[in-house]
DNA sequence: ACAACCCTCTGACAGAAGTCATGGCGCGCT
DNA sequence: AGCGCGCCATGACTTCTGTCAGAGGGTTGT
């Protein structure tokens, strides 16, 4: 493990995702090499729906909001990319344009690989292929289940299980219960389980007078975890 | 057409595969060579929710629902397999129980490969892989335009689509209009617009009065295909 | 300090879609 | 034939959730 790299703490960064962790030492600087590293504000996006896709990214630091938009205005967030995530990856694959824009939802670090840049990389690196379909293979499985809590589910349980998921991502371990450590307002929570601000706050004040979470300075504290995923419940159904 | 011995003529089921039709022929014959032809017929189980992960299939006729259950035995088709398209990916790659259920929409003919052979011959050719991540990468695509579908638009529109994605996926061109060729009942429609029997019928029969759907013979034909796309627009929203 | 703004919260009301109940039609089976 | 069964169809009623309207708190900027 003897890496001698130009810049060892940003190979580091790879180093770290799991995604890329079985790469060799030589392999991680070359892919970093071919790598940019662009910082973002809270709110400014990334690309937008429909843009010609150029990059691939990789969170390094903060959370990226992936959402469609209707006409109207109205946004639902299809997807959040967390730090060791990638995201862009279904239009630099295909050619396809982008099919959702990426928003900031705090300040972010990202590094961008072109698309032409990343193939030559891919096909030099076939194992890294082999995770990146294991990687998709996990959003698909987190897609469906999406699709099946929009379409069978109420939104009680729908928002317990953005909660609960938010809390696996970004949950911070408190004296009593689990924080989520993101800079999230009603509305996101409301894009994310497919509902409006208004219904939102309701069902948070529920859980609040049962007991299940509470908020302090904008933060959500989980307080009873267990009886959440009672609700959601995201077992197994055999016919 | 019930060549068993014809070997001829099964490779030739690859090669019309977009998926694998790039590979050698003798590579074909290998990938052939470690499948088995499965049968299932229609309403059969392929596979159930949770089951361990054995197997890869690839349709070679008729058609496969994907469907989630709840514990009341309310369904949902999170995902419909036609001819040339692969299933059950997730679960053989990452080694997780399958994420939902298989069924025979009607009787269906597969090839199946086991996880470990399927392994082998993608490590030895590494093209397929990228081709895999072009094919998850239209998945997810699908699933996060379903995604949008059911968290912003009214049941007519998210039937009206279901009806155009059938259309090119089963349609068959007619007198007048696209006729969709397979065995679907309105609770079929139902599970895939994620609502009830019940808004099926009724949205179905406002679009016969309006003229843009037909039924003739338990098969929908669609009249007036570019109105229903209008309602649908499946465009790009900017922000 | 004040305004302007965003976010949270609450109540009253409306409407889309689900639920329940019932009937008819076609088809296979004994 | 006659029966049961699955599928299609329609009406009446319920309810969940979205919509609209307004109020209060906290923060930023001038």
């Amino acid at each position: 493990m003897g890496a001698e790299s130009a810049d060892a703490s940003k190979v580091n960064i790879f180093w770290k995702i799991p995604m890329f962790e079985f790469l060799e030492a030589e392999e991680l600087d070359r892919l970093y090499s071919l790598c940019a590293t662009e910082r973002f504000a809270k709110g400014e996006y990334i690309f937008l729906e429909c843009d010609q896709p150029k990059n691939l990214y990789v969170v390094v630091k903060g959370e990226v909001k992936l959402l469609k938009q209707t006409e109207d205005g109205r946004e639902t967030i299809v997807e959040m990319a967390y730090p060791g995530e990638i995201f862009g990856e279904e239009a630099v694959f295909d050619g396809q344009p982008y099919p959702m824009t990426a928003q900031a939802l705090e300040d972010v670090e990202l590094l961008s690989i072109s698309r032409g840049d990343f193939f030559s990389f891919l096909r030099d690196n076939p194992d890294l292929a082999l995770e990146i379909i294991t990687e998709l293979g996990k959003r698909l499985r987190e897609a469906q289940n999406t699709i099946r809590a929009l379409a069978m589910e109420r939104v009680e349980w729908r928002i317990a299980r953005v909660l609960l998921m938010l809390s696996r991502k970004a949950g911070v371990m408190e004296a009593d219960g689990v924080s989520i450590d993101l800079p999230l307002t009603r509305q996101d929570i409301a894009d994310m389980a497919a509902t409006t601000v208004e219904t939102t706050i309701r069902v948070l004040s529920n859980f609040k007078k049962m007991g299940l979470v509470d908020t302090e300075k904008g933060k959500i504290i989980l307080r009873d975890r267990k009886h959440l995923e009672e609700m959601v419940s995201e077992g197994c159904r055999q016919p």
